[in-house]
DNA sequence: ATTCTTGCAAAGCCTTTGCAACTGC
DNA sequence: GCAGTTGCAAAGGCTTTGCAAGAAT
């Protein structure tokens, strides 16, 4: 479990910052707050039909279009992050979290985040090497996680008997 | 640019043993030779677009169902790394070459690939921690490369006078 | 008042699939 | 000859979009 760094600002405040910073400035709505409301208020991963289905049941004021404009623009202000982590695309909080790499669990798809300064410093470190300038990174480790190892070995000891 | 790591079969060698020893054993069949004739002769990745045009233009034999199950297959033998990368869905040689992080620009959509000692150690003691076994990573820094960084650069000198 | 946002439903894009014909073993 | 593979075209998910009505500034 991931530790909430201190932010200045509420998300919905830096929500608004992003909009009227904008050349053509932007509206903030009804369905915009609702939605960063809702998806702050909880601390994981979700893709955009899983919110489209909270969406319903929580009753928010927000149709499928508006959810998937509403997260491009989310993104874009740097409060969630696009990660494409196999076959789905999830958001991840950017906003607020620190930046973390994803275990990912291929037995039961469980996600696993894990901070690393290590692996922070090494990033800018390969990205120098080729005079890149790394802005940030997604890192993404594929494996079994410890309870479906514990699972597969308890199976193994039962095949022997 | 990478370079090729020694391997003891042709890739194509190494598909014939994975249908050889699945289950319900698979063929070997003329459009996946094509392709992965096609496949290994490249450097680089591509998506199943890119390769549906390819193999229209080479005159392969396949067509793009065919494409997208032979795609699986490879994956699964172990030949190809499916990589989420942004938007797209890319396929990488897993096969004779080392394995890889991408530096991604965000400019010019260029990809580089860099392979990296420290990340290769660093990617298992993560997943350790975790008591997480892992079986692969895939990493992405998303960032500016050199010479679009060059560009920016002299664009600002020029915005200066 | 103006301009941006919403909701709907239609369209788009990429990928998968059912089925009859075909082919490797 | 049997079982797996192909090609086609249709269906499937997920996401985007055109447009008229509605809301924010």
């Amino acid at each position: 479990m991931l530790t909430p760094i201190k932010v200045a600002h509420t998300p919905e405040d830096k929500f608004r910052e992003y909009l009227a910073s904008r050349p053509k400035p932007q509206r903030f709505t009804v369905p915009q707050r609702d939605l960063i409301q809702y998806i702050f208020r909880q601390h994981q991963h979700f893709d955009a039909e899983e919110l489209c289905a909270a969406a319903n049941k929580e009753g928010l004021q927000a149709s499928r279009a508006t959810i998937y404009r509403t997260l491009t623009k989310l993104v874009e202000a740097g409060l969630l992050r696009r990660v494409p982590l196999g076959e789905r695309v999830v958001y991840d909080h950017d906003y607020g979290y620190p930046q973390h790499a994803h275990l990912h669990c291929t037995q039961c798809s469980k996600m696993i985040e894990v901070t690393s300064n290590e692996l922070e410093s090494l990033v800018p470190i390969l990205a120098g090497k080729q005079q890149f300038h790394a802005s940030s990174y997604n890192l993404v480790v594929r494996g079994i996680c410890s309870d479906c190892n514990r699972a597969r070995t308890m199976k193994r000891r039962l095949d022997l008997i």
